[in-house]
This record gives structure tokens, C-alpha cells and sequence, in this order.
DNA sequence: TGCTCCTGCAA
DNA sequence: TATTGCAGGAGCA
């Protein structure tokens, strides 16, 4: 193959569908998708660095009607429309492949194969080699001595012998070979029946698509006669996969010509959809800058450590750079319990090391109490800097070695977070890599499996460990230096992260630290009592069937209910079933006696299996404490979560569940002591929407229910009776949820004209809020996220979306999410203040779990006053608002009597 | 065993 | 056809 002066053929359509289809998808702060343009742009820069001598022509489908379509109306009728997703990113397309100086072509009414087949002929006849790169199998008809076909997915590139070996035909064969196959796609009606492996072996007897057809009363069996019953269709077929090689247009191979890229242009496109990677290329193309080094797994050297004198120096390397970035090998049994089989450490991206811990990777290895001991002066040095991936956990693993963290932290799971909090589990390390430096890297599930058939890092290859966590650590450091610079890019995120989420860290380590006392004895008697009630309702169930069914199952229930008892059933729901849920059951009660005996059922063995034999499980048998784990970056509004086990859905609202609160406990000679905000959402709607009215009621801290009823029903405040507080209660709370009269009316039982009555005297009565709920909505629809009062992000990918119930689902969010986030916000700030109030002070006060708006502590008897004084004072003053703030207090011996 | 659906607890 | 979460049991592949 002449690569000088070669042409380089691009099916520009198809490097498009392709890299939307094929690649993660992304999409900017503002939530445009950019996944498609960035694939796009790496494989033509690619293309451009490979062939420095060549030109490298982008080519389009055109718009309009081609002849296919013309000759045969159902072409391509078979395509689904294509997403607005993937429409939105042509036009980017475009504007890059401009910028870069390169050809690009679009011939009205061509699409772009034929384009392409047009040049490649022209090439030929001017004696220069063409390659196109296309993943598309037509394009291999066009293939010769001088013509190259690269497949972009694979990058091989065929020549004749290469399509013999792919396709078992000559290229002079593809057409016909298309032609029998047919295709699904472009709809294009081949023979059924007829795969690749029977289209190669005709060709290859017969030659011809027309030898084929004289012949065909030969072939045997069921493809014979699917044969003979579609020959008329094969001319046609024959024509449509025939790409065109002498289209008229304007451009000739001889003036197609690259022009200079345009490196202003390049940097303010890579700047509008925010690729960073590709702006540091571009720049480097351009030789702005020295190409950076981008450290990897193969070319990073890892010291292995396994002898005190070794770690020696690296501490010593340590504290000369002042920074380091750490990752642990751990198996964790428990929120505290961990196990240490390694640590990776990384200085400087230059310096990286692995320290295997009693691992059989070689025949010494230092213990994990003797490298932790050596190391502990690293971790508790105030004046280094440690760079790390969920630092509340490593605190946990290093507090078994009784070491404290003292460093100044830095955690990409929480910058990661800050940046785009788009929750569940997309903050993990190996996620983050992958959608912020485009680097596939090992999780701990790809080294040791996942479920019942994971081995233990003790059990997995022990140079794999140490190459899988030398990988994280280098990742952590890459991480850090991108996520850094994005952070500075917007101040009120890098506040959110440096003056919220890092400094409440170590609090909420504190109290997973501390623990919650919780009394088997009280929760053993309730199960005893529980227990009991259960089998009554059992026997009663199966009295009232008339025989035994399992009453857990929704299934069965639905049948016993709906098909033996006939009681009026609700609508089926998607899949097809009647729903048993409480909702329904309540308004069954009064045709039936199972209804309220399922309902009972369900209550109880709700305590006994989540909550009795759940928190029962989570005692741990040393502290006899349990310890929750909360994660601090998985909730998209910015709350935090409560996980193994989950106690912030610890039951209150009932008797019985109360009881289950009534085991969570004071250690003798202290009480727990309850803060929580009272209205802390509508306080943060007032102080968003600047609503008078709103904002009045709290001023006058008269009872908001009691205020919005007044005000919507228009009667005087204290002649609001029960029923109308109740409405009214119902109205602010769906409010806040971006609620629909029809959602209202529902909840109150009320028909729906009079639920949008009372929303719309509510709107009338305080209508700044009507302008903030759409104001937000707009907000979000504009730029693709919404704000908390200190500017933390919710991103609303769904705010443009056609479809209008996830658009709705959106828009509800975006309503939602700035008093909800605001709302964690505030009592983040002030676990903070509490916090440091407590960590200087000397006083017997734990602080021990965050309720979303509720802080509770472990109080010494003797210190009691002072909290209750000190503790709802800095609560209250954590963060102002236009609306004063108030915190309620409750003081008892367990977490029931405290409220 | 692993996953999804349904259900229900909290703020 | 109301927001954010976590968790347990049933049922199915």
C-alpha cells in the first residue's frame, strides 16, 4: 500500500451512530449529550496522527431522497427514528471537523457510501491509494489493490485477500453476496432463510448473482424453494446494495485538500462540551504545550515493599513531597472490622509502591501491624496532604491500628460527588475513571468475582493485587489533578466540597465510629409479643380463606382477595396484577374481614423481619453497639444516607413501631438527647421563593398548617379546625414534591376540581411561590441543573426530554431538589458547628446519628444542660436565612421518649 | 444464586 | 399521576 499522499475516506454518518451507540454515554454540566461527538472527533484526530501525509475527506448522507429510495419506497422504512440525542450531536460534528481543516462533504440526495465509492473510483484513476474507514460490510465491494477497507471498531484494514478471508467472497462479490442476505436494516428483502454462510457458498459454486438464478432449480430443500420463490426480488436487492461510483458533485479528489486546523476554534469548542482530554491534544497537535505524561500501569514502575528499611524511605519520600495518595486492600466485615492486605501509596505520581501484608507474594512480607506502624507517622502528620478514594472508610480501616488520620484530606469520591452527584454507585473509582480520563481500570469485582462464587484478596493471584492496586492509586492521583482543576472552575461547588463535604467527614466517621446502644432485651421481648400476635392473624387468614396461602406473597393475596373473596379490585398495573398495598387494603376493610387481618400482618412481620431480626443482626458483639454506615455521596439532592443497617427509617409513627425506638438507648448515667428543625423545607421554600406571606408566618412563628389553612380557606386562624389543618399540611407537603391536583385529591379523598381549587387559592394566596416553581423549572430547562442556596448542583438530565412523563418526573425534581438539598445543606453546616463545638470542648457529648433533619447525642447527665443549650443555639445559627430557623429538643433515656 | 418486583419504613 | 432514600420477601430464570 503508497501511504504518501493516500485518501482517507470517513463515512461520517456512520463514525457517528457508531460512537453513540457504542461509547458510555455523556453529557456536559448542562446536560447536552456529547458522548457521539466525542467518539467522533478521537477516531478522526486518530486517523489525522496516522496518516501525516495523507488527507484524510469526512464524508455525510445527504440530505433528501436518494435513487434507492426512489427505486424502492420501503428503503430503510425498517429504521426506527433516530434519537434526538444522537440528531443533536451532528451539528457539533460538523463545526469540529471544520475546525480541524478537513474536507467535509455532504451531497444532497447521496448518501454518503455513494460519496465515497465516487472518490475512491476518482483516486484510482489518479493512481493514489484510498482508505475508508467504516465499519459498514457494504463498503467492501469498493475494495482493489488500491482501495483499503479499515474497519473502525476492530481497525483492521482489508484488502482483496482480507475480504476473501472476512466474507469467504472476492470483493467484485459483496453486491451479490448482500443481495441474497438481504438486510433487516435498510430493509432491503435478500432471500429468507439465506445467511452469510449460504450467500459465500453459492458464490463460491456459481460465481454470479446470475449463474445463481439461471441454476436455481438445482438447489435443493427448503432454501431451494425459498430461492425460487423470491428471484424477482434479487435485481432489486442487486441494485440497492450497489454503491454508486460516478455521482456528479462539485468536489474532485484533486481539490480536496486539508486546510490549517483552527486552534482558537478547536479550544472554544472543546471548552463548550467540556473535553478537557481532547483540549489538552489539541493544544499538544498544536505545540502549545509538551505532551503530558500519562503515567499508566505498564509504564509505571511499582516498588514492591516488604522490609521495615524500605518503608523507612518511604516515609521519608513521603514527607519531603507532602503529598501522597493512598489505597488500602481491604476485606470489610463490618462497618469497622477490615481487614488489611495491602496499601498501595503513590508520591508525587512519580513514586509508586505496594506494601502486601502477610500475602505469600513473596516469601517475607511485613505484617499489617508492623507496616501500619512504620506508616502511622505519615497518617497522623498535620502537615502532609493525603489524596484518596472514600477517606471515612480508610479512617476506619487505620483506627483498627489505632492510627488517626491527621493529614489534610482530599477524597475524589467526594469531588466526584460535588461535581455531578448523580448518585448510585457512579462514584466509585473505577466509574469515575471511566467517565472522567476515559480509563478502563479494574474494580475489585473484575479481580475476585462477584456473589457466591468472589474469592478473598488472600486467595487471588498475589501479583494481580498488587498490580490492581497499584492501579488505583495511580488512578486516584490522575483523579485528583482533573477533578481539582474542575472544582476551581465553579466556586460554589469547590465550596460545597472544601468548607461541607470534607470538613463534615470526619463527624459522620465520628458517629459510625461511636455507635448507637441498642437493648436486645427490649427488642427480643417486642419480637416474643409480635410473634404471638403474628400466628392469630395466620390462623385467622387461613379461617377466612378456607385454607393455607402464604400471606407475604402479594401474588397469592391478590388472588384470594380479588378471584375467591371477589372483593372490588383495583386497576391492573403494568405487569398485569391487582395491588395488594395498604392503600388498597384500607379501603377494603369495610366489604371484608381479610383486608385489616392482612394489613395487621403486614405491620407486624414489617417490625419483626426488617426491624427486630434486622437491627438484632447489626449489634456488633464488641461494642454491643450498632454502627451505620453513612453514605455521603449517593443521594442526587445532597442527603446523606443511612445504610447497614438504615437508621434513619427507624419507625415512629406508630405505637408499636415506637417501641422498636424505645430499644435505642442511653448508656447508663447519660440521656440521648434529640435536635431536630422544625419545617426546615418550608422554612428553605420561604427563603427561596422570598414569599411574604410564607415568610410572615414563620416571623410571626404561628403554625404553618394552621397559616395555609386560614389563608386558603379563607377563614380567621384560629377558627382552622382539625380537617381544614390536615388539608392544608397535605397542600405544603405536595408542594414541595412538584404535586398534581390529581396526586392532591388522591391523598385527601376529595374530588380533584376541589383539589385544584385549593391549589390554586394557595398559588394566589403565596404567589411567589407559583413564580419560583416555575422560575426553577425554567432554571433547569435553561442550564440543565438546579441550585441549593449554597450552589450545590442537582443535574436534571431529563428536563428536555420528550417524553412528557419523564419530563414531568424532571420537573419534579426540579422543584423538589433545591428544598430538599438546601435542606441537607443546612444541617450538614450544622453538624459541622456542632461538631467542632464538641471537639474542642471537653464536655461528656457524643454526637451520634443525623435523621436528615434531626441530630441526636449521648449526653452525660452532668453535661445535659449545656447541651440543650449550646446545641440547638448552633444549630439554629449554622446558616442564615431570610426565615428564622428553630430546633425542637427532646431529652430521654431512649430515642422514643426523647421526642 | 442473582435479579426484579412489590411492599413499607423514615424525613 | 408526590421527593429522597434502604431493606426484606416472593418469585423467577
Amino acid at each position: 500500500m503508497n501511504l504518501e499522499n493516500r485518501l482517507i475516506l470517513v463515512d461520517g454518518t456512520q463514525y457517528l451512530f457508531r460512537a453513540y451507540n457504542a461509547l458510555p454515554e455523556m453529557r456536559t454540566s448542562r446536560g447536552f449529550p456529547t458522548h457521539a461527538i466525542r467518539g467522533v472527533v478521537m477516531m478522526l484526530r486518530k486517523l489525522v496522527r496516522d496518516n501525516p501525509t495523507g488527507t484524510v475527506v469526512v464524508v455525510f448522507d445527504g440530505p433528501g431522497k436518494t435513487f434507492r429510495d426512489a427505486i424502492f419506497p420501503e428503503y430503510k422504512a425498517n429504521r426506527p427514528p433516530i434519537d434526538d440525542d444522537l440528531l443533536v450531536q451532528f451539528a457539533p460534528v460538523y463545526e469540529f471537523v471544520d475546525a480541524m481543516g478537513l474536507p467535509r462533504l455532504e451531497v444532497a440526495d447521496v448518501e454518503a457510501d455513494d460519496v465515497i465509492g465516487t472518490l475512491a473510483t476518482q483516486a484510482t484513476a489518479a493512481k493514489r491509494d484510498t482508505l475508508i474507514s467504516s465499519s459498514d460490510k457494504d463498503l467492501a465491494q469498493l475494495v482493489t489493490e488500491h482501495v483499503f477497507l479499515q474497519d473502525t471498531m476492530s481497525n483492521n484494514t482489508l484488502d482483496p485477500e482480507g475480504v476473501r478471508e472476512k466474507f469467504e467472497v472476492n470483493p467484485e462479490q459483496i453486491v451479490d453476496y448482500l443481495a441474497l442476505m438481504g438486510d433487516k436494516v435498510d430493509n432491503i428483502p435478500g432471500i429468507p432463510g439465506v445467511g452469510k454462510k449460504t450467500a459465500a457458498k453459492w458464490l463460491q459454486t456459481h460465481g454470479d448473482l446470475e449463474t445463481i438464478i439461471a441454476t436455481s432449480d438445482d438447489v435443493k430443500g427448503k432454501v431451494g424453494e425459498k430461492l425460487r420463490a423470491h428471484l424477482d426480488q434479487l435485481p432489486l436487492a442487486q441494485e440497492l446494495a450497489t454503491i454508486k461510483c460516478d455521482v456528479e458533485m462539485d468536489h474532485s479528489v484533486s481539490n480536496l485538500k486539508h486546510q490549517p486546523m483552527n486552534l482558537p476554534a478547536l479550544l472554544e469548542l472543546c471548552q463548550k462540551y467540556e473535553f478537557r482530554q481532547l483540549r489538552d491534544q489539541f493544544n499538544e497537535d498544536a505545540g502549545v504545550t509538551e505532551p503530558a505524561p500519562q503515567p499508566t500501569e505498564s509504564e509505571t514502575e511499582v516498588d514492591l515493599i516488604t522490609t521495615n528499611t524500605q518503608l523507612d524511605d518511604i516515609v521519608d519520600a513521603i514527607k519531603t513531597a507532602g503529598t501522597f495518595a493512598v489505597f488500602a486492600v481491604t476485606s470489610r466485615h463490618s462497618t469497622l472490622d477490615h481487614t488489611v492486605h495491602g496499601l498501595s501509596l503513590s508520591i508525587d505520581s512519580k513514586h509508586v509502591c505496594y506494601v502486601p501484608c502477610g500475602s505469600s507474594l513473596t516469601d517475607q512480607t511485613l505484617s499489617a501491624d508492623e507496616a501500619m506502624s512504620r506508616l502511622r507517622e505519615v497518617f497522623e502528620d498535620s502537615n502532609l496532604t493525603l489524596l484518596t478514594h472514600d477517606i471515612k472508610s480508610l479512617r476506619h480501616t487505620l483506627q483498627n491500628f489505632e492510627i488517626n488520620v491527621q493529614t489534610t484530606v482530599h477524597d475524589i469520591m467526594l469531588m466526584s460527588y460535588v461535581l455531578n452527584s448523580i448518585g448510585h454507585g457512579e462514584h466509585r473509582l473505577k466509574g469515575i475513571a471511566g467517565t472522567v480520563l476515559d480509563r478502563t481500570i479494574k474494580d475489585s469485582t473484575d479481580l475476585l468475582g462477584s456473589g457466591a462464587k468472589r474469592i478473598s484478596f488472600d486467595a487471588a493471584d498475589p501479583t494481580a493485587v498488587c498490580q490492581y492496586a497499584s492501579e488505583q492509586v495511580i488512578t486516584i492521583e490522575a483523579l485528583y489533578k482533573e477533578m481539582l482543576s474542575r472544582l476551581a472552575e465553579i466556586d460554589t461547588l469547590r465550596a460545597i466540597y472544601a468548607d461541607v463535604e470534607i470538613p463534615l467527614e470526619p463527624f459522620l466517621w465520628g458517629m459510625e465510629h461511636h455507635g448507637t446502644l441498642v437493648e436486645p432485651e427490649v427488642l427480643e421481648s417486642l419480637r416474643i409479643e409480635l410473634e404471638t400476635r403474628k400466628d392469630s392473624l395466620v390462623a385467622r387468614a387461613y379461617e377466612l380463606a378456607g385454607h393455607e396461602f402464604n400471606l407475604g406473597s402479594p401474588k397469592q393475596l391478590e388472588v384470594i382477595l380479588y378471584d375467591e373473596l371477589l372483593l372490588p379490585a383495583p386497576r391492573a398495573s403494568k405487569s398485569g396484577s391487582r395491588s395488594t398495598k395498604e392503600e388498597v387494603l384500607s379501603g377494603l376493610t369495610e366489604h371484608h374481614e381479610m383486608p385489616q387481618i392482612i394489613l395487621e400482618y403486614r405491620a407486624t412481620t414489617k417490625l419483626i423481619s426488617t426491624y427486630i431480626a434486622g437491627l438484632s443482626r447489626e449489634i456488633n458483639p464488641t461494642t454491643k453497639r450498632i454502627h451505620t454506615s453513612y453514605s455521603q455521596a449517593n443521594a442526587s439532592t445532597g442527603r446523606l444516607a443511612s445504610v447497614n443497617p438504615n437508621l434513619q427509617n427507624i419507625p415512629i409513627r406508630t405505637a408499636d413501631g415506637r417501641r422498636v425506638r424505645e430499644a435505642f438507648v442511653a448508656p447508663p448515667d447519660h440521656l440521648l438527647l434529640t435536635a431536630d428543625y422544625s419545617q426546615i423545607e418550608l422554612r428553605v421554600m420561604a427563603h427561596l421563593t422570598d414569599d411574604p406571606g410564607l415568610t410572615e408566618a414563620f416571623m410571626e412563628r404561628v403554625d404553618i398548617h394552621q397559616a395555609t389553612a386560614a389563608e386558603v380557606f379563607g377563614v380567621a386562624l384560629d377558627s382552622v379546625t382539625e380537617d381544614q389543618r390536615r388539608g392544608a399540611k397535605a397542600i405544603n407537603f405536595g408542594l414541595m414534591y412538584g404535586m398534581s391536583a390529581f396526586g392532591l385529591a388522591r391523598n385527601l379523598e376529595i374530588p380533584q376540581y376541589q383539589a385544584k381549587e385549593y391549589i390554586d387559592t394557595y398559588f394566589n394566596r403565596y404567589p411567589n411561590v407559583q413564580d419560583y416553581v416555575q422560575a426553577t423549572k425554567e432554571h433547569g430547562k435553561q442550564n440543565g441543573y438546579v441550585e441549593t442556596i449554597y450552589g450545590r448542583r442537582i443535574y436534571l438530565r431529563d428536563i428536555n426530554a420528550r417524553n412528557p412523563m419523564v419530563r414531568q418526573a424532571a420537573e419534579r425534581l426540579a422543584i423538589n431538589a433545591p428544598v430538599q438539598g438546601s435542606a441537607a445543606d443546612i444541617i450538614k453546616k450544622a453538624t459541622i458547628c456542632v461538631g467542632e463545638w464538641l471537639r474542642g470542648s471537653d464536655l461528656d457529648i457524643e454526637m451520634i446519628l443525623q435523621v436528615h433533619d434531626e441530630l441526636v447525642f449521648e449526653v452525660a447527665e452532668r453535661d445535659i444542660e449545656e447541651a440543650k443549650s449550646r446545641i440547638p443555639e448552633l444549630m439554629r445559627t449554622a446558616v442564615e436565612l431570610k426565615v428564622p430557623l428553630e430546633v425542637d429538643l427532646g431529652v430521654a433515656q431512649n430515642w422514643s421518649a426523647a421526642h
